[in-house]
DNA sequence: GTCTATAACTCGATAGAC
DNA sequence: GTCTATCGAGTTATAGAC
């Protein structure tokens, strides 16, 4: 199952991007990673370019199906914020995201790998949505904010700190640090007798923003 | 001002970022661009990762003056939410932040690229913090989240947004959308009377996060 | 399926004329 | 400072032996 040559050229292409970046992901390098011939490449996957396609695939779906027990046990806003600390301990480690980022990056001039990565990154909002709905779902947030964009914004936003993190370590803490705390406030919020909650969100509601849409129409789209 | 074989190489390379990536930034594709020879980028700069660090220097500088002025006349979150439209609607034509994005990308597996990128970066951060401390000093969530840390968390988000838009329009506009109305609910709560902010307040400091820290050690560093 | 060999090309970088 | 010409290395991709 993790043999055959598919699979080890599959997770040579993302430990090369990772440790090379988008820009170095050639065929060789990824090949000499794999610990295969360079012209498996092209026998397996015709281009490089097709082989990052199906490396994003197989490692979103891969990442997801690891970590999906994981988020469906969460219960909280606290729960959440203890996995979110765990997903990043994690990833210090694996690279994962780190890959995607650099996916990510590569995509933005080849339609192709957009909207595999594209379709990558939904498998990871389409996680997380749920999660926030299970979790901000008796919330007054629940009706004042459109829950699946967040779960997009949240994705993206982990993307670009852990870009941020490569670049300045004790930065990206102190951005965590400080996003913790926020959400730290809404748990508290979230902690709050009913009758506060109650109260406070009727006079929100009397100020704040747009009603939330429910709208289905999103998903890949190319530059 | 605006010519100069070194300036048109520094532009031909930002706008090279957009159009082509990181992976497509070459002294060929670059020099192109700019309109100029290829060996001048060896002339003025010796090597084409040099350019791109004097590139990202030069751009970052250049936007943040560009926008000082209207950065430093916010007061009011709604303002900020004003500002940060204009400032997206602007990203789409210019790209400044794609060119960032793929410069980061880059300088994960390039020492000298990083600190660059995080220099760059840091102008932006710097100038965000500032803002961020006017517009929350007197809100609740001043005494509740590290100013400086979310600064620097809403610079990195908004570079994975970048990318995010790049592959799924659509789901960048629901993710901006959705912090537009997180960001909406905090001016909400910020226009409560004093008295009502006060209660959430203390009741907030009560069962919520450690106190902010007022650190500065931080900056650069590499991978 | 996997290997070697190689064609056709682009890359960074330099030498040298102007 | 700017140009042409070029070297050597690395690149995608294919042909053909095994």
């Amino acid at each position: 199952m993790t043999d055959g040559t598919r699979s080890k050229l599959m997770a040579g292409a993302l430990t090369t991007l990772v440790e090379h970046g988008i820009a170095g992901a050639s065929a060789r390098t990824i090949a000499a990673a794999a610990g295969v011939n360079q012209a498996l490449v092209f026998y397996h996957f015709g281009t490089v370019d097709e082989l990052l396609v199906a490396a994003c695939r197989h490692g979103a779906e891969q990442r997801v199906a690891a970590h999906r027990e994981r988020l469906d046990e969460v219960r909280s806003i606290r729960e959440l914020l203890d996995l979110s600390r765990e997903l990043r301990a994690g990833e210090r480690a694996g690279g994962h995201v780190a890959a995607l980022a650099q996916l990510l990056a590569g995509a933005q001039t080849h339609q192709r790998l957009a909207t595999a990565t594209a379709a990558g990154l939904a498998l990871w909002t389409d996680e997380i949505e749920e999660v926030l709905l299970r979790v901000l779902g008796e919330t007054p947030l629940a009706g004042l904010v459109d829950i699946a964009g967040l779960a997009k914004a949240v994705s993206a936003a982990f993307v670009g700190l852990q870009l941020y993190e490569g670049v300045d370590v004790a930065g990206a803490d102190a951005a965590f640090g400080a996003l913790e705390q926020l959400v730290g406030l809404v748990a508290a919020f979230d902690e709050l007798g009913p009758v506060t909650a109650r109260t406070i969100r009727s006079r929100l509601r009397r100020t704040a923003a747009p009603a939330p849409s429910t709208d289905r129409s999103d998903r890949p789209a190319g530059p």
